[in-house]
DNA sequence: AATGAATGAGGCTTCATTCAT
DNA sequence: GATGAATGAAGCCTCATTCAT
């Protein structure tokens, strides 16, 4: 499952032969998928029509089929987004790699910050996960890649004697993933506790890798 | 004679004779309810028709009716059944509460076991909870009970000196939920990791907890 | 299309076999036809349900079968009750035959009276009269019965030179049957009117027989 | 793809796109209100059914539903489309308004005419209108309309001396329009008598109104 | 590129009615 | 005589989707 998630793989180097399916960029096609967004995270998957779409995007219901073929394609389509909205949330540069206490408070932060953000579309992926291999896909990157990515950091450090994990890295951070996963539902209902999250979270995280925040902060 | 049916105004509602409806027994009743259970694990509460669910109890479209007013209602009973079954697995007497350990273990065990044993459900629950708002005061309890209740024994611990807890206790243990539900999720897909899971859970919880071998810096 | 209707005509000699259907007296025979009365009449035919009628008559579903073979029945069973007692209404003896004035005023006073108490039952009995055979014979007596009637008294009087219709009998009557149905509906609305209504029709009709009641009364 | 529609929560109604649904011309729209208005006067309402609408119209099932909301909104529909047509044809321009006779032949003709020609809808509209304030409204307006314009007349040419009702003109009004009403009724069973019963009504309403030769007690 | 119109397919419910007890 | 339980038959309505323009 490759980064550039379309139902057919955009040909942007051919001239002249060209559909509307294919072309990304027409102004109704945002508008569609912006407005599916909004329609999916209002109402669900099961609930939310194509006539809700189209009306929210103010384009005629026969116009969605110009640009998708499906109320399921659309899905995917915006389920790829926000794998990749999600996913690059989590890069962030410019963190000495040496301060194990920043890259946890960072990644941390991040994490929350962009699960909190994209909550709606990110439980209505897990639950069409279910049924639909490709979406199945999307979501098995969303939930694993930020956690290996700790687990590859953590190994590491562990390694260089920098950190002492109470178990082993994988493990550790599954188990950060879901406390964070929990702390950005507590955000996404009341953002104004992201900070308090964010640094409750990330003393939990160093306790757990045996360095020594002190503990009551 | 069919024809003349329907066409009925707003007014209803007039039973004055007991049906059906009211017997919590009844072998059908019992029957419709498994039945929607696996249908709806098995399907989602969209795709799930009350077709499938007659089929699958081998009772008639109309016997449906016969207990149940409508599909929503099955399930609000049924999330009323999965509440009490998943409540009820978190008590866990005859722990000697004075031994923290013991209890931790016990409480996660039971958790992770209870909450693997009804995931499908469980999240159909937190979707369903979006829109129905009986769902979301059943939902709500299953989510906090178990959290307010191990903060309630953290605090107490706490206040004993037999433990040093990182962050506040209602933190800590909704942190320890998240962890949990992630655990649970992997023991759903693979119940031969239930003991290396609880096992880890459970260092995680005390280590958080401040307390067992804390790994030195 | 004799006097006592019923669909079966009542065998009251028979000894021994006696079918809970033949017994006519029943109470809850005679409790269920009083609900239907009011079911219908609150209702309408089409909207009312059998469940409708047995919940009000305080009888199960089924309990309804007993006496009855299905909601045409009850109807016509009840079309018949009303079409004996209509008819029974205008009945007026005790009148001075001679006084033609004092017979209109009689037969008119009766004829509103009867109709107003009638009517929700009536207008369903000439809805339904549409479809059902045996309804609409009992419609018609209902209709051509009190107007025949009054034609026959008019024809009489005409012949004896005590009355100088405008148009011919079997018109008139029809005319001042037309104008009372009017009348009984206002009266059914709001009764106090019955007084005034009465008088009204009852000096028109003399008027249309040429019988000098004097306008402005 | 039908599994997954319905279960949406109560919310609705929010159309940005025009739909046919506005649209009061559109050739299907007109076919369906024709075949609703022979299949009502065929079946009655109630046992009407969307399907025989649209078999009559030659359209889908749900084509009935890009033009109506149900069958309570077509039969609104026609409803009005009856009383306009009822309405207007009451006036007659024309007639010398000085000339008391010809007025009320040619209002008594126009009534009768109207009346027997809509008669199968005007029984239903009545019987509808029971349980349907906006239908309820309509029959009002049929009901009445004609009688204050009738009574409104007949007030006048009183005060002018040219008439002398026997009762108050409302009253008068009201009891031409029920004899009408039994007129019609005889029309549309045998239109060959529309003649006769125009002459008959119009008799019987001059007499009434004190004009005409008097037959003598 | 866009859309008004139309429809096939399918789900939900209701109700009259039967039947075993 | 009465009824709880169950069901066949039907009607309503919605929605994704197509197609001619």
């Amino acid at each position: 499952m490759a980064r550039s998630q379309q139902d057919r793989p955009p040909r942007r180097q051919e001239w002249a032969t060209r559909t509307a399916r294919d072309r990304t960029d027409a102004p109704a096609r945002g508008r569609l998928l912006d407005a599916a967004e909004q329609v999916f995270a209002r109402l669900g998957y099961g609930p939310a029509t194509i006539a809700d779409i189209t009306a929210q995007a103010e384009v005629s219901r026969a116009g969605f089929y110009v640009y998708f073929a499906s109320k399921e394609e659309v899905f995917r389509v915006l389920a790829g987004r926000v794998r990749d909205a999600f996913l690059t949330a989590q890069d962030v540069p410019g963190v000495d790699t040496d301060d194990v206490a920043a890259v946890a408070r960072a990644s941390t932060a991040a994490f929350i910050a962009a699960y909190a953000r994209h909550l709606p579309l990110l439980v209505l992926l897990e639950q069409q996960a279910r049924g639909d291999a490709e979406v199945r896909a999307l979501w098995e990157e969303i939930r694993e890649r930020p956690v290996r990515r700790a687990a590859r950091y953590v190994r590491r450090v562990a390694a260089e004697g920098r950190a002492h994990p109470v178990v082993d890295p994988l493990t550790l951070s599954r188990a950060v993933g879901g406390m964070s996963i929990e702390f950005a539902r507590l955000v996404a209902e009341r953002p104004a506790t992201y900070e308090r999250a964010v640094a409750d979270a990330t003393a939990m995280y160093l306790h757990l890798l045996g360095i020594g925040a002190a503990p009551q902060q």
